[in-house]
Order: structure tokens, then sequence, then C-alpha cells
DNA sequence: GTTCGTGCAAACGGTTTGCAACAAT
DNA sequence: ATTGTTGCAAACCGTTTGCACGAAC
């Protein structure tokens, strides 16, 4: 779409055909993939692109503020282009990753910790989707 | 000591010199190392012991249930000693984990998400200690 | 003598880096 | 010509695994 090229150029990144593709790929919202999933998918419309290049290219992403890395699975990072504040859920069976809306949770005290200066934070759930 | 035997058989370990070396710095509750860290460490009172035999003895203490891992960092995982459920604090200058108590965060809504069974959560917070 | 624990080295998976080729301006 | 981007392969880091040695019951 042209919007993307719009956005990479937005956020100061020189749309190349690998960098559309890898931004494509990874700004579908729900998705919350890999940087080897990422690059697994693109290869389907890219199929030269190398893994270098999409992981170069994701850590250009960060730099950039396109996208954000979430810790939240062992061994591996992963990219959400929802930069903005929400919360997580894991479901414990697959691994999957849910986005939380901010408001759906609330937390209080965040504030009052002593001698800490909380500057952002997130709640991290774990547990099962329910079935239906 | 002596109770770091006594926890290990506890465990249904098996307190063999290296095993209680390990255990004795992955209990110090604030310190959330590395398995490399814990192996640096272990090092000095136990010089012959491998990294081979750090990982797999941490990875046995997760499953006997006497440390947890957390996922907080990007490219390894720490080790907990306290394994009820408590939040966390990251320090963003120096990476450095903080434990903050269960009551001191409270959370609401976690219960009532559309179509997730929530087991547990915790609040990650990030920012900076106050000096002083 | 069988079981369990250890140490070494090699393998592994995810990620990064060095470098040469290649656009694009 | 200079600058930036790509692809490849090799390096890298944290971790796991295979195997042979050694200790304990």
């Amino acid at each position: 779409m042209n919007d993307v090229i719009g956005l990479l150029r937005d956020h100061g990144i020189q749309p190349t055909p690998q960098r559309i593709a890898v931004a494509e790929c990874v700004l579908e919202e729900t998705s919350h993939p890999t940087a080897d999933q990422v690059w697994e998918r693109v290869q389907k419309s890219c199929p030269t692109i190398s893994r270098a290049t999409v992981y170069n290219t994701l850590n250009l992403f960060v730099e950039k503020g396109l996208v954000k890395t979430q810790v939240l699975r062992e061994g591996t990072a992963v990219f959400d282009p929802f930069t903005a504040a929400h919360h997580h859920f894991i479901d414990e069976e697959t691994g999957q990753i849910v986005d939380i809306p901010w408001d759906a949770v609330k937390v209080e005290g965040s504030d009052s910790l002593e001698g800490l200066d909380v500057r952002e934070y997130q709640v991290v759930m774990r547990g099962r989707r329910k079935p239906g």
C-alpha cells in the first residue's frame, strides 16, 4: 500500500522494496511476529531477501519508533506495531500473544513506590484462551 | 549453610557440592542473576564447575520449584528465588531488576477480559531508581 | 554394578557483523 | 564519487545435548 511508503518516509526511513515488504508484514496489528517469522513471511513476496536484511530492517524500525520490541517470550523478542501503551496476555499453551487495551485493566500504586521513578508499565497476563 | 542443604532435600534434590554452591548464589534474594552470572560467581567457591552443570542445575531448580525464571530482559532469562507472586521494576539505565511486593500495586479488571482465562499476572514497570 | 552427577566439547537457535557488490543520488 | 542498502557467510552469545568419566549407594 502507498500509506506504508508514506509511513516509512514519515519516520525518516527510505522506502526500499525490502523495507516495504518487512513493514507490510510487521504492521499487521495482531500477529506479534518474531524476526524469523517475519523473514519466513516476507520471503513469499520477496524471495531473495536475506535474514540479515530482515533483522537489520526491524532494528531500524525500532530505532525510528515505527514498532516496539516486547520481551514476552523466552529466547526471542517479538515486534509490535501497536506503539501506544497497552497490556499483554500470553496463552500458556500456544504462546500466542494478545494485545489488551490500556483501559481494560486498571493499575494503582505504581506512582508511589519508594525510591522508584516509574516511567512506563504494563500488565503481563498468562493463562488460556477460552474456547468460543 | 545447612538450611540450603535442607531446602534442596525438601525439593527432592540431592545436595552435591556444586548444587549447594549454585543454590547459595541464586537464593540471594536481591540479585536476579542470569545463568552466566551464576556461573561466574560460583566459580569463586567452586572453580572446577562447568557451565553445563550450572545450566543443568538451574533448570533442575526450576523444575523442582525452588526458583522461577523471569523473562524480563532481552536475550537472556533471569532466575528469581522469590517464587511467590510479585511484580518487577527494571531500571532502564542499569538493567537492574527490583522485586515489588504483591500488595504495593493493585490491578483491577484482569478477571473480566472477554474470552481470556487469566491464571497469573504481574506488573512490569520500567524507569529509573531515584538517587537517595 | 547400576544409578546419578559432572565436565568437556560440540551442536544449536537466534542474532549481529564484516565485507564486497550494488543501487541511487 | 559518495552515500546508503543489500546479501552472503562467518562470527557471536546464551543455552542445550551427547558422551565418557567418576562418585555414591
